[in-house]
DNA sequence: CTTGACAGGTTCCGTTTCGGAACCCATTGT
DNA sequence: ACAATGGGTTCCGAAACGGAACCTGTCAAG
């Protein structure tokens, strides 16, 4: 599998990928959703080399997951936004976050919270089956072949003792 | 912010990304979920660079993603297994495939599908608040600085017209 | 009317990381 | 004695990254 034939992977998680999966993709988004939209701030913020950024802010515009914005002419200046593709990778971001809080951080707890502004709690983000609502975690889903799979395969089942079951 | 020192921010994005932000990471994670475990599997399948999985896995398990497991003796061999910090990942492998299957699939449809064993039904995973249970979106909470927040700012909010409100 | 600042890039160069192939090593099967 | 197996390590050329310098419109100041 070659990083550029990614997002023609048979593969949800591989095309994800494709998109936000290498070094800085992700972090830039995290000032997207900290409503940083300045080619200056985001550097000033990440200290994340120019051309690199540059390179980033065009691949995540070619993918429509941020749209430039113009906010004055003469000259003229362009920021960016996410769009609602880019505002749907939110539960991605929350996860990681999430993940991080329970497991990277040391005895004095989590460096940022989040509050529901719904209920006013601080509060992480549960997965639930969008069909009868219970929560999901790796042992409760089993997966098949759908309907845009060509010629992938899934790995034998004869596996036994699966931690991953 | 130097790509050897992101474990050390005070985000708990950028420490998770310390582990599974590069381009392999996850797809050798995705492999674990599907009950992959053996080095020789792990590169059929995926295709990388032998010194490259190597390294990714020595990686996981330092970080205690992985679990190196004895299944022979002599001459000695070992396989990977998710613990539960690894196994704690899959909401994010979850919100990518669904991301995928939403955003990146093409007209056929997702290539595979996930079912839920107590429902029985095809699903994918709904974000729900830990507190009140009614789902979550980018535009429904707001962040704060933690407990373990040391020095970091969020950025100022005066910017107006927020898509990410 | 020349100089400087500002926002947003692009270019260049030296260091890392990656992809691909070859090689290593202990043990068992033929 | 020799090949196969599983799990790596080594080596090399290509691609990506980090850092600094340079470029491009436009306006404002001296």
């Amino acid at each position: 599998m070659r990083w550029e034939e990614l997002d023609r992977e048979p593969c949800s998680l591989a095309r994800s990928l494709s998109i936000v999966g290498d070094r800085w993709t992700l972090l830039v988004l995290r000032e997207c959703f900290l409503r940083v939209r300045r080619f200056e701030e985001f550097e000033q913020r990440l200290g994340i080399a120019r051309h690199v950024l540059a390179d980033r802010l065009k691949k995540l515009t070619d993918a429509g997951v941020l749209t430039k914005v113009p906010y004055q002419e003469r000259p003229r200046r362009e920021e960016y936004r996410l769009t609602e593709k880019g505002l749907d990778l939110y539960p991605v971001m929350l996860s990681l976050l999430d993940w991080g809080d329970k497991w990277m951080s040391g005895a004095e707890g989590p460096p940022v919270i989040r509050r529901h502004k719904a209920c006013g709690q601080v509060v992480h983000a549960v997965h639930t089956c969008s069909e009868c609502g219970e929560p999901l975690d790796a042992r409760s889903m089993t997966v098949e072949l759908g309907p845009g799979a060509k010629g992938a395969e899934l790995p034998s089942e004869t596996a036994e003792g699966s931690s991953a079951k």
